[in-house]
DNA sequence: GCGAAATTAATGTCAGACAATTAAGATGGT
DNA sequence: ACCATCTTAATTGTCTGACATTAATTTCGC
């Protein structure tokens, strides 16, 4: 691992990039000990403040831990689906909040992966997913929910019919554009009236997932897809013309 | 913004971790412009070291860029897509290969979710997604091609068909589970005779893209699976008896 | 007025020191 | 011989102070 000590980008960039590019590469395999920060520091010819910026850049990126202590150091770190499920919803939601994505465009692609989901689902699901499923439903129909918390079941709601695919790839992918939108749907209220409609469609999703119907799944969110987009575009109109 | 200095954590992680929220949450707004290394030290009450180390952190994640020179300082970075695609790329990556995600799940995930772009495409590609796409399938056709070569085009294809769907967050989603992908992808060696089976399905597909027939590009992808399922599974079994 | 040089404010880097933590080894009592 | 306790060594975490580098601004000479 070498580095250019006359490059224009920071050294501790540089070393951070040497060391990830390791564990990419496989060079460095998971729960193997990098040298001591001192060791680092001699072999970059650097100091140690420098290397230690480098390892806090990857311990940013959960690509290393560090334990202190005799046997202490930093590790090659398991990137486990929990840390990469909270890495992808902060980088997702950022994502759209910083560039301004449209409601209907992040929607869109929502439900389009969604559904990609579904028809695994239908055919997999366990009875825990379900009920999970039920659970969301029942709570939702209930009176005095807050938006945040409707919104926050609705979640639920969805990440038990994605988990039912079994398939953690899949999970993972979706946690980010499911998350998300959180923010986007947080800026709808939701009349009673749009809640059950809501509720119905949950409804018939859950239904379908029961009967193992992956056509009636694909349905059903398309129909909640048209059904949350046109909520959108009403709430985003009528705050236009205010 | 306010840390616990008695908390079991890093100072530096803390104080990373209060920066990120105040972005997350709005509080930092884009390009602004955070206080100066030196006052964040007071701020906090730490080191400059440790503020430094912070803000390592939040540059490991493109939340802020920094610049030197009399009107320099840290700012709050606009996540670009580029960005997000980089990062996304690394983590599924990882992911993939530190989890020991099987073939046969990584690549059902991914077709999932591309199926979820083909009818997308294939009623909104431009005219340019369609004709990278058959010069990519050209490019397959040429003797000669390294399997890794090979591989690349096949990711050039996919990544055309995906962005064909005209949504740049669906693009975003995909990148991480097209790409993550490439590593699997590169332990198989392709003979003649199955590059010649995935060109032609890769025809299908963009002939069905080009007439505007979603269905048929599900199909279409829904083949590819299997055949590189198939192929997989052949390539994995002969491995193992050996 | 204009260009070059000095100023200034900021990050980047270094050196050395001490504190805090943890595991392993040494010590001593039973 | 065994167990509890103390000591020690290794390592990360943090601090202080300094200097180098960069880039915008101001000043000065002409």
């Amino acid at each position: 691992m070498k580095i250019d000590p006359k490059s224009p980008a920071d050294l501790s960039a540089q070393i951070a990039a040497a060391i990830r590019d390791a564990i990419v590469e496989g060079r460095l395999i998971v729960d193997q000990r990098l040298p001591s920060e001192a060791e680092l520091a001699e072999q970059f010819d650097v100091s140690r403040p420098t290397v230690r910026e480098a390892l806090k850049r990857l311990a940013a990126q959960s690509l290393i831990r560090t334990q202190r202590g005799a046997t202490g150091g930093a590790f090659v770190n398991r990137l486990s689906f929990p840390d990469a499920y909270a890495q992808q919803i902060t980088t997702s939601t950022l994502l759209l909040s910083m560039n301004a994505v449209s409601f209907e465009t992040a929607c869109e692609a929502r439900y389009a992966l969604e559904r990609a989901c579904g028809a695994l689902s239908a055919a997999r699901r366990s009875a825990d997913h379900l009920a999970t499923m039920r659970a969301e439903i029942h709570r939702q129909g209930q009176p005095g929910l807050t938006d945040e918390a409707f919104c926050a079941s609705d979640v639920a709601f969805h990440r038990a019919l994605v988990d039912g695919a079994g398939n953690p790839v899949l999970s993972y992918q979706l946690a980010g554009a499911v998350e998300a939108m959180q923010p986007l749907m947080n800026m709808i209220t939701f009349t009673a009236r749009d809640r059950a409609r809501i509720i119905a469609l949950h409804e018939d999703i859950a239904n379908a997932i029961e009967a193992g119907d992956g056509d009636g799944v694909t349905a059903g969110l398309t129909a909640l897809e048209a059904e949350t987009q046109a909520l959108a575009k009403a709430v985003f109109e009528a705050r236009a013309a205010k």
